[in-house]
DNA sequence: CGCCGTTTGGAACGAAGAGTCAAAAACCTA
DNA sequence: TAGGTTTTTGACTCTTCGTTCCAAACGGCG
């Protein structure tokens, strides 16, 4: 009967995504992938189609262990709304730490691919979508806690903290100056005040 | 003694630009420029050195033909804090009019480039703080006004608008919703008061 | 008109891209 | 231990990449 693979796929599929994560789709090549996750060309068709199947793979796989990993772990180790607070203050403190300075893969391939691979833009645009949703419910669940004033109507405040958001993992990529990034944390207390 | 050029190179460099702009750097190939602007393969060697160049080229163009003329124009035709209104909402407009559905050029060069060539990124640093300066000296012209509340820290404001607009410049590209990017608009409008 | 230096166009180059294949190696069952 | 099945492996194909080169076309100047 089958064998089982010399590889474990999950561990794969992780370093696929750090490549993609930081160099993008385009700028990723075979043999950068090949490089990355130490198996051998041919294992990586066997296993995964092609270049396209793995970085949807990995991109799934960023979706699930980071994104979602993410905002669970805010929504269980805080009230409401300091999840929403906290939510950006990692991501600054992951980014002066020198722990994230690649962005937010879901940004970055709705940048690169959204426009042309619309089945990719559908899943990224699902995926950013979940962290809009996370926002509106924090805001409610505060609401009803009274730690958020109840006249703020919730799903602006969350689109509002939603495209803030965006702009700081942009930032986070490209100009991750404390300074700058300060300002947004505190502008997110702002409003939720 | 020579004579002039065939093309204008103006010209090219727009066509280069729309090019980069709808596709990126890395997916924008050599016969993707030639089919673009017109002119030969060897003609693009000879005026414009490689593709990094021409590239490097184009962006120079985009921030004086796009970025500077259009905050100048809101200058010019605005007071200053609808200036900083009127930027949110041409870019709004531009995207649900299909104008442009390509977001920013030095957004999307910020997260393609920024990270692995430091030329580049210094260039989209500087020119994107320029977008931040913009912000400041409306805000500080308009509390000079009267316009805007002279209490208002305006540094920290500017650069909290300026993660707003970044982010909206993403989802121009990605997730043209009016919904979305209404509330940003209705954001900034509250940001001021 | 004929020379000179540029520009032009397209063929050609080597390198690198994605993807394929067949033989060897490895495991499981018998 | 031997047979059967599947993974692994790296050499291979074919395409496309960025870039170079050179002959032909061209315009201004003597």
């Amino acid at each position: 009967m089958p064998w089982e693979k010399q590889y474990d796929e999950t561990d794969v599929l992780e370093r696929a995504m750090e490549a993609f994560w930081a160099r993008g789709y385009e700028a990723t090549s075979i043999n950068d992938l090949v490089a990355a996750t130490g198996i051998n060309r041919g294992s990586l068709y066997a296993g995964f189609s092609d270049k396209r199947s793995l970085f949807l793979r990995a991109l799934d796989h960023y979706d699930r262990e980071h994104r979602q990993t993410f905002l669970l772990a805010l929504e269980r180790d805080h009230a409401p709304r300091e999840a929403i607070l906290a939510a950006f203050r990692q991501v600054v403190e992951a980014c002066e730490e020198g722990r994230n300075r690649k962005g937010c893969l879901l940004v970055n391939t709705a940048i690169e691919l959204s426009l042309h691979d619309s089945d990719i833009g559908d899943i990224v645009k699902a995926k950013l979508e979940e962290v809009e949703t996370f926002f509106r419910a924090r805001i409610e669940a505060a609401q009803k806690e009274g730690t958020i004033r109840p006249e703020i109507p919730a799903a602006e405040k969350a689109r509002v903290l939603f495209g803030l958001f965006i702009g700081l993992r942009v930032i986070t990529r490209s100009r991750p100056d404390p300074v700058l990034m300060a300002s947004i944390v505190n502008q997110v207390e702002a409003l939720l005040d």
